[in-house]
DNA sequence: ACGGATTTGACT
DNA sequence: TAGTCAAAT
């Protein structure tokens, strides 16, 4: 259901841009004999030619359409070329088209706040950069105005297929001009130049809406398709929702869509206008009901995100009809290729972005034959996440056992000898959410202990000292006791191991701050016996809570001087940026950075990091010990676009190809680093502790002492200032 | 016996 | 919170 936001304040630029049918142009930029021939993207070629999934241009004009069965687009086309999507695993790979996506985005992220909306659909917020334009060169002012970017078709203006460039030309120049209109027309040039931009890297083109707000961007994108844009001036907003029908908008393509029409009779955005909002919400309930009462007078106040990487992966396949699994072994086979391709881009995203994924969600869909009672639904079923591809293997399996059990019921069916009992599953997908930055922190410790230089750590070395690592909690949102009683402490085991090569600590190197986090923890095996959820069949819910309980443990960072991986948002680098170019202060719309906070609570005995400090060199010891430590921050995690054009140099740079495509060696490599580390994290000697730089010792010892730090350090300490990296430091 | 495979967001 | 449902591409 859509909710209302509030409207902020001042008119805002806002941009949706959208990939032409991207699959295609993917294809055609793979193989350029593709291009210029109707061309479309399909899926499965086994059964009546596969499914389209994306129309190259020219194919759309004899009538060819998405979700046509490639047989169907023949007849519609005989000369149309049907591209397969890769296959990997027996599944559709999309990667390919994820990682064509990301170029663009990286491009698009360059002025203004970039929220990638779909894996080939952004929206911008360009009010600052818009603004500045305006401040400094007016376009009426401008003499040579960019001439691609006069061709924007402008509502209300040159709809009537009149010449672009001369309305629009007049239309910048009228001298009473609405200074929105400006504003948008300065975003104009501005997505103009970001397509043309596009064009250039990546040879894909891509069509645009320019509005005052999402909704009217998003709709003025589709307008005029391809790579043409489209503005929406405030004053034709009124005339252009007037006879949109109301399944055109987002959010109403369904069922709400429809109940407009059957219920209300509402067949345009328009005839909504009659409806007071008292009707609306009393029929759709407050928040929809002030949504649409928004929505029918072009009113969202949605902000654009400031988010460049996508908030889950997932993986599925469906198995419709005959397909259907109906063994235990067959669903784990399937479960087993999912879980792999899930892995390798969870793994993919640590490498490149430094994220970590902490719930595991397991869907399905099935059908029982008998059993005819209570139409329900297989259940959906997550639980911490602990990397490694037979860990996700394990854990997927049991959730899906667990689901299965309770799908079931008390019905007389049964999975008997895992054999066919009138079940059946026709979709099954594994999906990562939770996603977190990774402190950069992470990078700085394992520097120390490995008296390495290079710049930032890879996901090899975070594996290899948390080769478990799978935080219980998402980081950066827990919150503890003083300001935020609402949520526990975190606990932590210690059954977390870590290990491998012996640190060659350089004393000089440590110039370093050190601190401690929650955030990324450990879900564990335990050491003696063994992984519980290793038993495949039974105590599936010991297993859960189990896994949940363990599932944490303690991260240490250490934080150099001169920080490796930049973690500050794009929100925040904008501010910056922009405070510095302009000298303004609050240019910047929208959510601001959050105040953050932290506090570290400790249970009993002396942290983890201590111990963590120093095995290497020798195992033994059974000590254990708890620490509780919560933080709360919202801008240390998140680690953006702006960084990740360091990443890419640094990728083409001296990072092997898979990396920068996001598919990292996997493979025989993660057997090999399981059995190269075997120690564990209790027997880690304090002693180290000494060793440390004395800042950091009594750093450590008062972020170490229990006590409630009710109110974060402000100034004076290391550690405080570390993490207040927004302001001021 | 399906348009797949993904992703997001709200509600309970 | 986990799990469900709607919606979009």
């Amino acid at each position: 259901m859509p909710v209302a936001r509030p409207e902020s304040s001042g008119a805002r630029v806002i941009a949706h841009v959208d990939m032409d049918c991207f699959y295609v142009q993917v294809e055609q930029r793979k193989q350029p004999h593709l291009r210029g021939q109707p061309t479309a993207v399909v899926q499965y070629n086994s059964w009546k030619g596969g499914g389209l999934i994306a129309v190259g241009y020219e194919a759309r004009k004899d009538g060819v359409k998405r979700s046509m069965r490639g047989d169907e687009a023949k007849k519609a086309c005989p000369q149309i070329q049907l591209v397969q999507v890769p296959v990997a695993r027996g599944k559709a790979d999309l990667s390919t088209y994820r990682n064509a996506g990301s170029e663009v985005v990286s491009i698009l992220a360059r002025k203004g706040r970039c929220e990638r909306a779909s894996i080939d659909e952004v929206y911008l917020d360009l009010t600052d950069a818009a603004e500045a334009m305006l401040a400094e060169a007016p376009p009426e002012s401008s003499e040579r105005i960019d001439e691609e970017a006069l061709k924007s078709h402008v509502l209300g203006l040159n709809e009537d297929g009149s010449n672009l460039k001369e309305t629009v030309r007049e239309w910048l120049q009228r001298s009473e001009a609405d200074h929105r209109d400006k504003l948008l027309a300065c975003g104009a040039f501005i997505v103009a130049d970001l397509r043309m931009q596009v064009l250039k890297e990546t040879e894909f083109t891509c069509s645009a809406g320019i509005a005052h707000n999402k909704m009217l961007a998003k709709l003025a994108s589709g307008m005029n398709k391809p790579a043409q844009q489209t503005v929406v001036p405030f004053a034709s907003v009124e005339g252009l929702l007037e006879h949109l029908p109301v399944k055109k908008m987002k959010q109403l393509g369904g069922k709400l869509g429809s109940s407009l029409q059957i219920d209300l009779g509402v067949n345009t955005v328009g005839e909504l206008l009659q409806f007071s909002e008292d009707k609306l919400q009393e029929r759709y309930g407050v928040n929809t009901g002030t949504w649409l009462w928004n929505i029918a007078r072009g009113i969202s106040g949605e902000e654009v995100e400031g988010r460049l990487l996508p908030k889950s992966h997932g993986s599925g396949k469906t198995f419709p009809g005959p397909q259907a699994l109906k063994t235990i072994a067959s669903v784990e086979h399937w479960l087993n290729e999912l879980c792999e391709e899930l892995s390798e881009r969870l793994q993919s995203d640590l490498d490149v972005n430094k994220r970590i994924a902490h719930t595991l969600t397991l869907h399905a869909t099935a059908f029982k034959s008998s059993d005819s009672e209570s139409h329900r639904n297989f259940p959906s079923k997550s639980c911490p996440l602990r990397y490694g591809p037979t860990k996700i293997k394990e854990d997927t399996l049991n959730l899906f056992q667990a689901g299965l059990r309770e799908y079931i019921g008390s019905s007389g069916i049964c999975t008997h000898g895992s054999r066919y009992r009138g079940w059946g599953i026709t979709s099954l997908s594994v999906s990562a959410s939770k996603i977190v930055a990774v402190p950069s922190g992470t990078c700085s410790i394992m520097r120390y202990f490995h008296g390495q230089d290079q710049s930032c750590c890879s996901s090899e070395q975070v594996k290899d000292r948390f080769p478990e690592a799978a935080p219980s909690s998402p980081s950066g949102t827990e919150s503890y006791s003083g300001s935020h009683p609402t949520e526990p402490p975190i606990k932590f085991h210690e059954e977390a191991r870590i290990g491998g090569a012996m640190p060659i600590v350089d004393e000089n190197e440590i110039n370093t701050e050190v601190c401690m986090r929650e955030d990324t923890c450990a879900a564990l095996q335990p050491v003696d016996g063994q992984d519980p959820s290793c038993s495949s069949q039974g105590a599936h819910h010991e297993f859960i809570q189990e896994t949940s309980a363990l599932s944490s443990s303690v991260r240490a960072v250490v934080l150099p001087g001169t920080q490796c991986c930049t973690e500050l948002n794009q929100n925040e680098l904008h501010m910056e940026s922009q405070a510095e170019e302009t000298g303004t202060k609050y240019l910047w719309r929208g959510t601001r950075p959050r105040e953050q906070k932290r506090k570290l609570v400790k249970d009993k005995g002396s942290s983890s990091i201590l111990r963590l400090f120093q095995n290497f060199n020798n195992s033994s010891s059974q000590k254990r010990e708890h620490a509780t430590i919560t933080d709360e921050t919202q801008a240390s995690s998140s680690l953006n676009f702006q960084s990740m054009g360091t990443f890419s140099e640094l990728n083409e740079a001296e990072v092997p190809k898979e990396n920068l495509l996001g598919m990292p060696t996997l493979g025989q490599q993660d057997e090999l680093r399981r059995d190269a580390w075997d120690y564990k994290i209790d027997e880690i000697d304090p002693t180290v502790f000494n060793e440390l730089p004395p800042q950091i010792q009594q750093e450590l010892r008062a972020w170490l002492r229990p006590q409630k730090r009710a109110n974060l350090p402000k100034r004076g300490s290391t550690i405080a200032h570390y993490f207040l990296p927004t302001k001021n430091t």
